[in-house]
DNA sequence: CTTTGACACTTAACATGTTAAACATTAGGC
DNA sequence: GCCTAATGTTTAACATGTTAAGTGTCAAAG
């Protein structure tokens, strides 16, 4: 690989379009795009599929680990449970040991529509990876989450072990 | 299972943490937390933070163009102009030879504005340069691109000259 | 000139992002 | 028990995302 040196001063555009806000953007567009359809015809949201996907894998979660787990801020968490709760894919109840927290769980109804839907977009998924090659996707996924973690906690330590 | 005591902060990387729409949403949130206070402090969003920049780069832009180089829907882009031409910092009118276009330019309060904050933003992307690693930011970038590109050539319309 | 189809927005309706403020509960000190 | 602070969740207000439908314009054909 050629020394990553360029920097094309020529495009009036270039500026703007090569930074990190817009690239990760333009590739996240052009990855949700692919499983829109599939989501669209469950009639369900890109944020309510997290929700929904989050709480089969953690069973019974808790609304703010919940919220950091599918990518979600506190009040469209709030909203979203609502909508969930309303259409029968999950069950909300107060934590009787701390009763400001709200508990949830997936339904039956939760649990067949995750394992319908949730075939189709393994599928899609790995037509990604075909696409794509899998180590690649690998190599993507890791310098993404070591940006995430050299960037994001400026002083959040999460080794809870001293 | 009982409640949960202690907290277990750290949610164990599951089948959904390790993904490409999860990873890019995470990274992008990371750098964008960089940029909301200069962002919140001139009141301008993010989208329309984009949108700004693309105008001045371009010059004068019709807004189908400009939608695409932002990165923003069509009519996400009508509310911005409309809050951003009556904000006095862009100017819009329709192009004379082909009246369906809208034409966008960049005004002087916008100028001075983007001069102002441009500068601060710039020392931003700097800090998370020197943090991240040029090189590293710059590998990232090419992946970045080549994933979109990869993904997106089901639709072959490339009128793109440069 | 009129029709047809395509293009470039624009509007509408609902869901979520983002920030700030409010509410309920818990934990600790008096 | 009351007060205060902190935590977990909710509400509110505005901006944008997403999809579908509507409006105005252009271009080609009759």
């Amino acid at each position: 690989m050629a020394p990553s040196k360029h920097r094309p001063d020529v495009f009036p555009l270039s500026e703007t379009q090569r930074t990190l806000p817009i690239a990760l953007l333009r590739a996240r567009e052009a990855v949700m795009e692919r499983f829109r359809p599939m989501l669209r015809e469950i009639d369900v949201t890109e944020q309510q599929w997290r929700v929904l996907r989050v709480v089969q894998e953690a069973g019974e979660i808790d609304a703010t680990q919940l919220a950091s787990a599918a990518c979600v801020l506190a009040p469209s968490l709030t909203r979203i449970l609502k909508t969930l709760e309303a259409r029968g894919l999950i069950a909300l109840h107060r934590d009787e040991a701390d009763r400001r927290r709200t508990l949830v769980n997936i339904s039956a109804a939760g649990k067949s529509l995750l394992h319908d839907a949730g075939q189709t977009s393994a599928g899609i998924y790995k037509e990604i990876e075909e696409r794509l090659g899998a180590d690649r996707i690998a190599d993507l996924l890791d310098a993404l989450e070591n940006v995430t973690q050299d960037l994001g906690p400026s002083n959040t330590d999460v080794t809870d072990d001293g």
